[in-house]
DNA sequence: CATGAATGAGATTTCATTCAT
DNA sequence: AATGAATGAAATCTCATTCAT
């Protein structure tokens, strides 16, 4: 294997237990010691390849946050229509949260506490512009209402992250039939 | 001042210097110090009136819990219509997610972290009866969609959430003019 | 009840308990506040009858030390003979360290640690005198070596409150024919 | 020096600190920060060597009760004959208890409080083995009582406990001549 | 690059003692 | 005389970070 390879795999596992960890115990219970110790390297180990805890947490966000948008938007296609694209996109951030549920608690987590610096909040943010062109789209053809992207966001999309919690606590699930009906009450809240 | 008086002032002095660094700060940078340094204790005056750290944030939690609940079902009244009454019970929890943030913000952070205990989550949950007696009605006359209330919380309360998050953040501002956009988002979603 | 009865009574509860708990969890784990309410007193009370924590176990130590030495020599004669003498002060301290062993195992706790202040341990020794006189005699008389009062109790006297700590433990069961076994050794090892 | 030394230096360090602070202050006043200092590392080091201070204290008792029996036993041979051995054994462990008198007092201190848990007091009477033999071999040839061990070593060995007490505190000096005579009373106890 | 050992700083918690009542 | 509440000081232990190897 090449050394390069090597170091991204370490980087990677780094990322990993970091997310399980703080998933499981909460950032306030996950020690540095613990972290390397889950990727198999020694604690020193995590400061080549990041500058200390708080950017370790800060590049974990990015990273999870950049797959959560890469994934949402996999063959999406601006040619779609807007109500086809939106459903197509709106299922992958559905199959997102629901399959990757570890990556999605993380994000819930970072996004619900002052764990995250601003800069990296933003940075993460960047990539969600091919939705709300879309949803600009959408409200100059009159089909979504025409209010601001944040109650678009708030409606459509973060509701999901509700139900992947709820189904992580093992308290509710959600199988093919609730995922329609989520879909529903999705678009009947954004449509025009 | 009666002793009792006293008593539970230092108390809630205690609970409100909590809800205030945990949101500045998060749970994991807020020393037990710095909670009595804030209301006006020695840190060793903290173990009179809770268990320890975990039992402070659980108590917390719960006191909070029960003032959001108290606030959203206050003048409620069961003799009104489904719509009246959700229109009512969900201005009142958006009243509370956007004056009370400090509050808001508190129960956001743990409900989306492993910081609080199992029967703390539990014991906080009990009081949302009310309203999913109200949903029930709605379902039973036809209003309200036939779907699980996890689905039809995801959707109508839920986002409040987000977007007091958001407007606490300042990347958004929530006016009269955007509630009512809410509140149009939520009911459209559930309605059937 | 009279005034003074009631204060000695707490001064007991107090005593009680300090032995109490130092044996069971050593000094090092007996808090103030957990002698105060195993005394059912409050804490700030013991400061009434005690100056602060080294007085209340020294006072506790010299108490517990007269009440050995008065139980020791009870019904003893001088007018006994050395071998009948010693013979019945064996056996009372052989009861005391077999029936009141709790009192028995405190004492050998402090006499083995420096819990207690040279001054208390100098007060507790005093009482001792009529064997030192008995083997005074028992010398004179050819009876007994002429060796340190020392090396005769470390011999005549000391080993049972080994056997007591052991028996305590459950190691050891010191009945009615190992007792005469011990006396016989004890007597073995002094006599000339 | 080899990493390896420096390492067993250091626990070696640690447990010498731990012996003396405990023996002069009581395990009660003696905090962890002085035992690091004394030890000449910081207090965080211990934890790399010992899980709590409960874990040090049992480890250090351990070592200390191997070394009093390896210390006990050298040089002793079973071909000798039971008084030969006895004797031998007797006079190592009265140089131990005078020479080690450290050691010796602080297992004095720790056989005689609850401060050793119980599976590392098991641990420490494994070694004595040798001198149960020794003493069974005497009984089946009729040349010492046929009473329990305990007894025996209750009055054969024990008191030497308390002599090096009462030397210690400086009431009283054990010299050449005194070791003869208690060695003379130690084996009046027990002999047939 | 990689590490295990080490640690300073600080976290939580305990406790002997005091004080207003 | 008696107390419960309060606390300053200190105890145990943790942890992010560094450094010699």
């Amino acid at each position: 294997m090449a050394k390069l390879q090597k170091s991204i795999d370490k980087r990677n596992a780094l990322i990993n237990a970091t997310i399980a960890l703080v998933n499981n115990n909460g950032f306030h219970a996950t020690p540095m010691s613990k972290i390397a110790k889950m990727a198999n390297v020694s604690p020193a180990t995590i400061y080549l390849y990041f500058e200390n805890k708080q950017d370790l947490v800060n590049k974990t966000y990015i990273d999870v946050k950049a797959q959560y948008t890469a994934y949402a938007f996999a063959n999406f296609d601006e040619s779609m229509s807007v109500e086809q694209g939106f459903e197509h996109i709106w299922k992958r951030i559905a199959d997102f949260k629901l399959n990757e549920s570890e990556s999605a608690m993380f994000l819930s987590q970072c996004d619900n506490t002052p764990i995250i610096d601003e800069p990296s909040l933003q940075e993460g943010i960047k990539h969600l512009q091919p939705l709300l062109d879309l949803w600009e789209r959408g409200k100059q053809e009159g089909l979504i209402k025409p209010i601001s992207d944040y109650l678009l966001y708030a409606y459509a999309i973060n509701p999901l992250s509700f139900l992947m919690i709820a189904q992580k606590r093992g308290t509710f699930k959600l199988d093919q039939k609730q995922i329609e009906e989520a879909y529903e009450a999705a678009w009947s809240s954004i449509k025009n």
